[in-house]
DNA sequence: GTCTATAAATTGATAGAC
DNA sequence: GTCTATCAATTTATAGAC
């Protein structure tokens, strides 16, 4: 079996699209070919299945949605300095990669048994996180808090907008979207700035 | 044409499960008779097609979604009393219907086009708390912010753990259960608290 | 009203020509 | 490698008996 380096590509790049876009019960694999710009057969030839194709695309976006970030709480910067950083750098990743949190979150809820072990198998570590904070807390540069609705309140405030983008737009900003982008490009000072503010003394 | 009210209420919860827990692709007409205890000719006796039936659905969900919570802000109570009414009550609605927040946010996201439209016909109403906040911060009870990102930020706090809670539980909280739900009910003072300290001056 | 049987439509996947 | 044509499986929807 030869294939075209050009041709596998393009079809890597339509799947991402259409089942981002979709969800994998929502894809099509005409749409694929389609956006592609090839037929059904030939795409069946490079990749022999939907499911295939589709392990390929999601295992791809979970590296991109669990980065290598934590590694931040481990250099030895002050607590709120790194939670700067770390909100910074997070928020980032999903503004060049706007429908990943989305498309994780509906694959992982609609499929969990088959898609949790992901989650782990990129290495998100957050003890280092969760002994930085009861360090700082010790040394009273913050208030006494629940390490881990610390780590979520981050965690929901960096990725809601980009989960629930469509209602964001909705809701609070009359359907522009103009002003969301707006909003998140201000976003990474704000989360920052909120979260400090909550739990310094 | 004669129906039965039980069978219909049957097939309706029936229905409102396998939505939720599929979404509308992944959902079955026959895993819907089945969990009704009913065949598949029945259902559609009664509701004539998979559309009309998700219809009914999801208009019920966005009604749950969007509930009618923003008439607090109206009270004359100080800025923190609202606040943590709102999310004491904002959270216990979500904790009554946790597979809602997950079941809207999957399905605007995949059909946005279609589905927007009912954030505006249930009537939320952003102008009174954008109002009480400027006030607030006019009086200087708390410190100058922009009232969409704060709502952003409240609405992000209440809804995340539920949009996202597989993610929630497999990656802060060892896959528990149990360690989830005792998260959640410890959340609403969490989430006010939080928050009420990020902003007050 | 409720059922069994079957039609009709959709969609993933393959055969075979070029 | 890429195509057209077709198959096979799944799933929504209907016909008709009781």
């Amino acid at each position: 079996m030869k294939y075209n380096k050009d041709t596998s590509e393009k079809i890597l790049k339509a799947a991402n699209i259409e089942f981002e876009e979709k969800g994998y019960n929502g894809a099509r694999m005409q749409a694929i070919a389609d956006r592609a710009g090839i037929n059904k057969a030939l795409l069946h030839y490079y990749y022999k299945s939907k499911d295939v194709l589709f392990q390929l695309i999601i295992k791809e976006a979970f590296t991109i949605f669990i980065p290598r970030i934590m590694d931040v709480f481990k250099e030895d910067s002050d607590i709120f300095t790194t939670i700067r950083k770390f909100v910074d750098n997070y928020i980032d990743i999903y503004i060049k990669h706007p429908r990943i949190p989305a498309f994780i979150t509906q694959e992982i809820n609609n499929n969990p048994d088959r898609l949790v072990y992901l989650l782990h198998s990129k290495g998100l570590n957050t003890d280092m996180f969760i002994k930085k904070i009861e360090k700082a807390i010790d040394e009273e540069q913050i208030k006494n808090t629940d390490p881990k609705q610390l780590l979520l309140n981050i965690i929901s405030l960096c990725l809601f907008p980009f989960i629930a983008r469509p209602i964001v737009t909705e809701l609070i900003l009359d359907g522009s979207k103009e002003k969301y982008n707006k909003l998140i490009k201000e976003r990474k000072k704000e989360v920052a700035e909120f979260i400090i503010n909550a739990i310094k003394k």
